[in-house]
DNA sequence: CCAAAAGTGTTGCGGCTACACCCATGC
DNA sequence: GCATGGGTGTAGCCGCAACACTTTTGG
């Protein structure tokens, strides 16, 4: 039974805006297409969307399938629909923007995908509208970060407070005095501070935190306060 | 040339949640569904995108063939996808909101359309996910109007600070101090007062204002910081 | 012993909240 | 003249930004 049998029917592809952070940059998983139209131009992970699936389980779908990541922070975006966007075939297009932690998977993806890491600073051009995405998807990081504790889902599961604030001045593309920073931080009250040392980045080293899983999840809708003046979501 | 044949084509529907503020009660525009399936329930403004036409240009097109409505505000919300949403066939739906000066359409939208403005607080069951879209788009707007200077789209030209109070109270579902208000609001730097005033809510009249357009469409993208508390965001 | 990064406290200012009374007018 | 809603000011507190020195240790 067909009652909307006069309309038309398209393709659907969601598009991955995939964030890595290093501890020093911050990054994009991008991939070269190893198919036509735009074949060994860079793309960002995308595909399109089965019959059996809705929007989320592509997005994972397609995730897991180029880069083999799974269980990561996913968030749908925004859908672009221009008419030529794809100069095939009209397509649809839903965006998600993902964080991941770079470490955990940074061999697998380039030796098992042919993805790359590349600095948020040295994106090429990109195919279709996918620069478009890039451009909205650091807008909308910028957004929530500055609301909400997203970040740590681009650390690993212990971290050191420079490198907390390494990853926010890379988001936010600014510098913050340390001491308002780890004030601020702290008083989340979202933070267990470890008894032992990163010893990696100093002499000295840095202490070692871990995320309260408790409160994190119980304030991860409410308003957290790490950015000194949103207005630096501008730009 | 098709070089995609393999995969799946869909339905996209878009639909629109359409607010609008009578000066006392915040509300939504619905429409009794003349075509079936679900022929006669409530339902949102909808329509299938059409292969001409962008995903905005769709939202535009079914907002004025339904309602008359037209340039107004509207914005990309979210995409719904789950494959069993539409028991027809499946349809992936782009949502919108929209913000009407209620007045400007009130008779021309019931008289001509046979849709109908309906209190927040009342309403109907909807069919498919539309109740699911309306609890989002509550979210988003009040999201959105926390930092954002959009509740302006809702209110007349000339309008009064007591309105412009009820108004945000009603989104917000709490109650501001009037003097707290008034002087958030004119920090802003966002209104012009007028010289004459409104007396059909009082005796003593309140004085009329309007938007400073320079400033508005210039700080649209900024911060303002009209509600107290962004923690009443939460529910 | 020196270079390099980590850690930590205080003060002052600005902005926000809480709060109450007078004003204008239609009836 | 009184009831109704409109308009306005202040004081105290809290939170935030600005700011510099000491600690640790590998080399």
């Amino acid at each position: 039974m067909t009652k909307y049998s006069k309309q038309s029917r398209f393709l659907i592809a969601v598009d991955c805006i995939v964030f890595g952070f290093d501890g020093e940059t911050l990054k994009l998983l991008l991939i070269k297409r190893s198919f036509n139209p735009e074949k060994d131009k860079w793309s960002l992970m995308g595909g399109f969307v089965q019959a059996s699936e809705s929007l989320d389980q592509a997005a994972n779908r397609i995730l897991k399938q180029l880069t083999g990541l799974e269980g990561v922070y996913l968030e749908q975006m925004y859908s672009f629909g221009e008419t030529n966007r794809d100069p095939i075939e009209r397509t649809i297009s839903v965006s998600y923007f993902a964080l991941v932690d770079i470490h955990k998977y940074e061999k697998q993806i380039s030796t098992d995908f042919h993805a790359e890491w590349v600095p948020l600073k040295r994106i090429p051009k990109l195919i279709f509208d996918h620069q478009e995405m890039v451009e909205l998807a650091k807008k909308s990081i910028r957004y929530k970060a500055a609301l909400h504790p997203i970040l740590f889902e681009l650390l690993p599961s212990r971290f050191t407070l420079p490198q907390l604030q390494t990853l926010y001045e890379s988001v936010f593309n600014t510098s913050i005095d340390k001491r308002n920073f780890s004030k601020r931080v702290l008083a989340t009250g979202l933070l267990i501070k470890l008894t032992d040392k990163d010893k990696a980045g100093s002499k000295r080293g840095a202490y070692y935190y871990q995320l309260n899983m408790q409160k994190y999840y119980a304030n991860f809708q409410a308003f957290i306060n790490i950015i000194p003046n949103p207005d630096s979501l501008q730009n």
